[in-house]
DNA sequence: ATAAATTTTTAGACAAGTCTAAAAATAATA
DNA sequence: TATTATTTTTAGACTTGTCTAAAAATTTAT
């Protein structure tokens, strides 16, 4: 039906409609799956044809509810492979990334509705996203910032904004996983950076960091 | 390194080369991946290029060690992708085949580590088929055709030589899996028909059938 | 050994997806 | 509003892998 290539597109045009409320860029495209927006021009025209996005010239592209279906099942393929990557072949988190960009791809219904199954129908992946489910509707969990946390207000880590395997990497040498409970104990205010308590360990961290974690607001301590 | 196509011809080479003893034929590897020979031998100039086959004009490809190996890795993918089907996802061995053959693509040495431990390291897949080592060695283990025992002649059936869907959801209806006890009971002359035992059942089935199924000689019955 | 049949290769074309360079449209600035 | 800067599209080219039709080599048959 839809060949690698289209599936790139359409996930990336996916993603890029979830942060903005207008038609999507070619620009923006482009740079999400670098590559140059003349490529993306040429293929967002053969997308229209497909009837999976909404194109005018110059205007950017929006999905059609078949191209949003399409998007969110490849989301939901790559996010299942993530889990069962960490849960049953013992992948770290910033290891299943480049993997799951290629086992999105594999086509067999069966094989996705099982692998579901197999794992226990998770609703979130290694790095805290949601998993669409079949009809490619994903519940979406409140959750803020820890940057935007008070101090001695705390709550559960649920999830990273950046999934980088550097900064992933760099939570691990921390001791920061998700579920974890992180209280503030201080924020300094030349800086914005936070003195946590994670577990039972005391933390400093930068402001970049707490940009880059989302907390499920936990009221009480 | 090499393209979804060249893994393709690859294998094919490779399965190809088992059967016969000197080079493998144009006009053979066009039949076994349902193209042309004009494409194939353009596809041959690359491989040789990348010195994974030896090409001579007219004589037919061998693959070189390297091909072999890259061959062999396609193979053993392919076998443990299976296996993982039919294990873990309730995949019958009919259903396996399509789903694996795009799954033995996916590039990450230790994706592919993960689940043969993951698996319990198996040395055969769901059709009775040896996984190649992570070195490429498949050891062969002395089979024969039911077609081949005498009467009164029994062993264990341990693989297919035809693993289409037809045949596979065939052998299903009749009850005859992988590991069953088969005993020849008796020989028809005329159309070299068998009268079988297999478990506590008492079969009859065609030459054609007999021909197509492996067993493990077991001396005494 | 010649002729006929088959196999293999070459030549040229095509689709998908990408690129560079240049033109056109839109947005920002003075 | 006119000019400049940015974004987007077009035009033309390239790569990979495939195809058809025709030429060349090999094999089989007479
Ligand atoms: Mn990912
Ligand atoms: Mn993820
Ligand atoms: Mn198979
Ligand atoms: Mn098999």
């Amino acid at each position: 039906m839809f060949t690698l290539s289209e599936e790139n597109y359409l996930k990336a045009i996916y993603h890029l409609e979830l942060g903005n409320d207008g038609g999507v860029s070619t620009n923006a495209i482009a740079e999400k799956l670098a590559t140059k927006a003349s490529s993306v021009t040429d293929m967002v025209k053969k997308l229209s044809e497909k009837e999976v996005v909404l194109y005018k010239k110059y205007k950017g592209v929006t999905l059609t509810v078949l191209g949003k279906t399409v998007a969110a099942s490849v989301v939901r393929k790559h996010r299942l492979w993530e889990v069962f990557l960490v849960e049953k072949l013992n992948f770290s988190w910033h290891e299943v990334h480049e993997v799951a960009e290629q086992l999105e791809h594999i086509k067999s219904a069966k094989l996705i509705n099982q692998l579901d199954r197999f794992l226990g129908f998770p609703t979130h992946d290694p790095h805290g996203d949601p998993i669409p489910d079949k009809d490619g509707n994903l519940k979406i969990v409140a959750k803020s910032l820890l940057s935007t946390l008070s101090k001695n207000e705390s709550g559960i880590c649920i999830g990273v904004d950046d999934s980088s395997s550097e900064f992933l990497q760099f939570l691990d040498k921390k001791g920061i996983t998700l579920g974890k409970k992180i209280t503030i104990l201080d924020k300094e205010d030349f800086d914005d950076s936070l003195s946590i308590l994670i577990g039972d360990k005391k933390l400093s961290i930068s402001n970049k960091i707490a940009s880059n974690l989302y907390i499920r607001a936990h009221t009480g301590q």
